[in-house]
DNA sequence: TATGAATGAGGGTTCATTCAT
DNA sequence: GATGAATGAACCCTCATTCAT
C-alpha cells in the first residue's frame, strides 16, 4: 500500500514535486488536476500512482518537505545568533531569501492549507507553529533584554511574519530590487517595527533607507 | 454587463453573496459548488441563475463590492486627516477595524484572486491598487515633511497592508484582543516601521505596548 | 386548460409564431429555447403560457398551419386545371412559389417533425400524404392519357416533391434568380423528369432553358 | 486537432460512431444525448471522452468521415466513365446505392450541419461542394457534347442532388423496391430531367417504367 | 513501471414549466 | 395578461482513481 520511502528520492519523484508546486502555485490545488501534473512530468495520469497515494497526499508531502527544510534552515540562520538583535536580523535574511526564492513553495504552503485532511493540516500547522515560536522567542529574549519593544508577542510575531512572507506574493528574480536588496529594506523595517534601540539600529547600514523610489505595481498583493 | 435584477437589494441577492463570501472563505471557490451555496439560502441550484450569470461572475461581483467599499470606507476615514502621521494612523485604524470584521471578504479577495479571469483580476487588481497608492502618498508625504524614514515606498506599502491584513486570518471575535486593542497594537508595529519621529509616535499612548502576552496559535496562518 | 381558440389571431400570438418558425429553422426546434422566442416578441418566458399549452404543442400548431395552408393553396391553384399536363405546371408553379416564400415553414414542416409525439406527427404526416396524393394522381391521370412516363408513381412523386422542395434550403430572394425564373427552371426539369409528351413540353417557353449559366454554391444543401 | 488513440479503429471507437450514427438520426443531434449513446455501447458516458473531444466534434467527425467516403466513392465509380451520358448513369447507380445503404448517415450529413460550429461547418459544406462540383461537371459536359439540355447548371444540380438524396428518407431495405430497382426508376427520372437525347434514353432498358404501382407512404418525408 | 480505458461521483449550467403577485 | 422567481430534471463535461495488460 504504502510506497517505498527510499524512492521518494527518485528523479520522477522530484520532477514530480517540483512540477507540483509550480502547478498548484498556478492553479490553485483544486484547479490543477493530475493530467496536468502528468503531461508536465511526461507520463500518463494513471502512473503518478506509483508516487503518490493520492491527490491530497501529494499537497500534504509538498508542505511538510517545505515546513521540515524551512524550519532546518532557520535553525541553521540562528545557531551562530550572538544576541536577540542579531538573531532578529539572521530571521528576517533567512525568511525573505526563502520566500524569495522559494516563492511557489511557500504560496502553497499559506494558501493550500485549508485543502488538506484535518490531520494533515494539523500536522502542518504545528510545524508551522514550531517554525513562529522561534521567531516569538526571540522577541521575548529582546523583550526581557530591553533590544526589543514588540508589545504584544504573538501579535508581533504574527504581524512580522505575514510582513515578510508578503514577498512570496510580488517578488519577481531578475526584478527592480535583489534579494539582497529587499533583505536590507526589510530588516529596516523589522527593526523599527519592534522598536529596536537606536544603537543597534544604526549599524544596519545607515542610509541604505534612503532609497525612495516607487517601483512597478504589485500583480497579485498578499493577503 | 451586469445584472439588474432587484438592483441586487434583493434579500435573495444579499443573502446569496453572504453566503457565498462565507463558503469561499471556508473551502475556497474551486472547494465551493453552487448547491452548497443553494442549499446554504434554502433554494435550488439553478435559482442562482436568477441573480449570477455565472460562478465567476459572481466571485468578481463579491470582490468589486468589497474593493468598493473599502475605498469608499478609506477615504471617509482619510477625509480629516490632518497631517501625514494622523493619516497613517487612521489607515491604520481603518484597515485593522475592515480587516477584523470583515474577515471573510477581505480573505476571499486575497485568495481567490486567481480564480477571475484575466479581465476581472484586472479590474479588481487595479482598485486593489487604487486602495494602496493611498498608502503610498501617505508615506510620501510624510517622508517628505519629514515625519517618516519609510525607505522604499514601494516595498514599504507592500510591508504594511501584508502585515496589517494578516489580521483577517488570524482573528477571532470574541477572543483574547478587542478590535480596539489590535489598533493600538497594530499602530504602534506601523509607526515603529516607517520610523515616524519619536515625538509624534510618544502620543500613541506609551506603555500601550507593555501587554506581553502570548496567545492562541492561529488557525489558518496569512499568506 | 385549452386556450380561447379565437386568440390565436392575435397579434401577440401570430408574432409569437412568426418569431418561433424563424428561430426554429435557424436553430432547431430543440435548438431554439423559449427564452429565445420570448425576448424576440418582448415578453418574459413564462408569459408565453398564455398562449401556448407547451413547447411541442407550439411546434405542432406550427407545422399544422403550414400544411393546412398549402393545402388549400394547392387545391386553389389546381381548382382550374385543364388536364394532368396543366396540373402538373400548376402543381410546380404553386409548390416552388411556396417554398421560396414560406422557407422557414417548410423548412421545419420537412425537418422537426421528428421533435412532435407520435400522435402529433401522424397527424402531420397524415395532411403531408394528403398533399402528395394530389401530385400522385396528376401523374397518374397523365400517366393514364399517356401524357406522362412517370414510371413507378410513389417513387415519381417522392422524387419530384424531393426536387422542388429543395428549392427551400438555398434559395434566398434578392439572389441570383427571381421566384418566376425557378419556375420556368424546374417545370423544365419536371416535364422532363416524367417524359411530357414533347408538344406540350414545347410550349413551355423553349430555349429558356438555355441560360446555363453556373450560380453561387449552395450554403446549406438540400437533403 | 484530432484524437489519435486508437486510430478511431478500435472496437469501441466504430461502435460508437455507428450507434451515433443511427442515434443521431433517430433523435436528431440535440434529442440525443452522451448517456444513450454511451448505453448503446455499453460504456459510461464519461468513457466516451477517451473517444471524443466533445459531442459536436463527434458530430463534425461522423460528417467528415461520410463525406471523405462518399466522394471517394463517387471518384472510384466515375473513373472508367465513358461519356457525360455514361458518367451520369454512374453517378445516379452510386448515388442511389450509397443513399439507400448509408441512410443514417447521409440523413445527418444533411440534416445536422446547423449543429455544428461555422468553422466545422465550413469544411463540411466544402467537401460537400465538391462532391455536387463533380456531377456539375458532368452536366456541362453533357451541355457542352449537346448529350444534355439541363438548363441552368447549378439549379439543375440542386435539383438533381435532392431528387436522388430524398431516398434516404423513405427507403428501407427489404421493402417493395431493391436497390437495382430504385436505380433504374431514378436513371430514368434523371435523363428525363436532364433531356438527355432519345438515342441514349432508349438503351435504359424501355419498359422499365411501366411498373406503376403505389408504395407505402413515407415515413418521414424528405426535406 | 507505464498505460489505455473505464468508472462514478459530481459540478456548472440550461431550460421547460409553474405560480403567486 | 405579464412577470420575477423558483424548480427539478437533465445534460455536457471533468476528474481522481482503479486495473488489466
Amino acid at each position: 500500500m504504502g510506497r517505498i520511502p527510499g524512492k521518494s528520492t527518485g528523479k520522477t519523484v522530484i520532477d514530480m514535486k517540483l512540477a507540483a508546486t509550480r502547478l498548484i502555485a498556478e492553479h490553485g490545488f483544486e484547479g490543477m488536476n493530475l493530467r496536468m501534473l502528468a503531461d508536465d512530468i511526461g507520463v500518463k495520469a494513471g502512473s503518478l500512482y506509483n508516487y503518490i497515494d493520492n491527490k491530497q497526499s501529494l499537497l500534504h508531502e509538498l508542505l511538510s518537505d517545505t515546513m521540515k527544510e524551512i524550519i532546518d534552515g532557520l535553525d541553521t540562520a540562528l545557531a551562530a545568533a550572538q544576541d536577540p538583535h542579531d538573531a532578529l536580523q539572521r530571521f528576517v535574511a533567512f525568511h525573505i531569501e526563502f520566500h524569495a526564492v522559494r516563492r511557489d513553495a511557500v504560496f502553497i504552503g499559506n494558501a493550500e492549507l485549508r485543502s488538506l485532511s484535518p490531520a494533515q493540516r494539523q500536522d502542518i500547522v504545528a510545524l508551522r507553529d514550531g517554525y513562529e515560536a522561534r521567531l516569538r522567542q526571540i522577541l521575548r529574549d529582546g523583550a526581557a533584554t530591553g533590544a526589543f519593544n514588540p508589545g504584544d508577542i504573538r501579535i508581533a510575531s504574527h504581524a512580522l511574519i505575514a510582513m515578510l512572507s508578503g514577498v512570496c506574493c510580488w517578488y519577481q528574480p531578475g526584478g527592480r530590487h535583489s534579494v539582497a536588496q529587499l533583505v536590507v529594506q526589510y530588516t529596516g523595517l523589522v527593526l523599527g517595527c519592534v522598536g529596536a534601540s537606536p544603537r543597534v539600529r544604526a549599524s544596519s547600514a545607515p542610509g541604505t533607507r534612503r532609497k525612495s523610489s516607487d517601483s512597478q505595481p504589485l500583480p497579485t498583493p498578499p493577503v
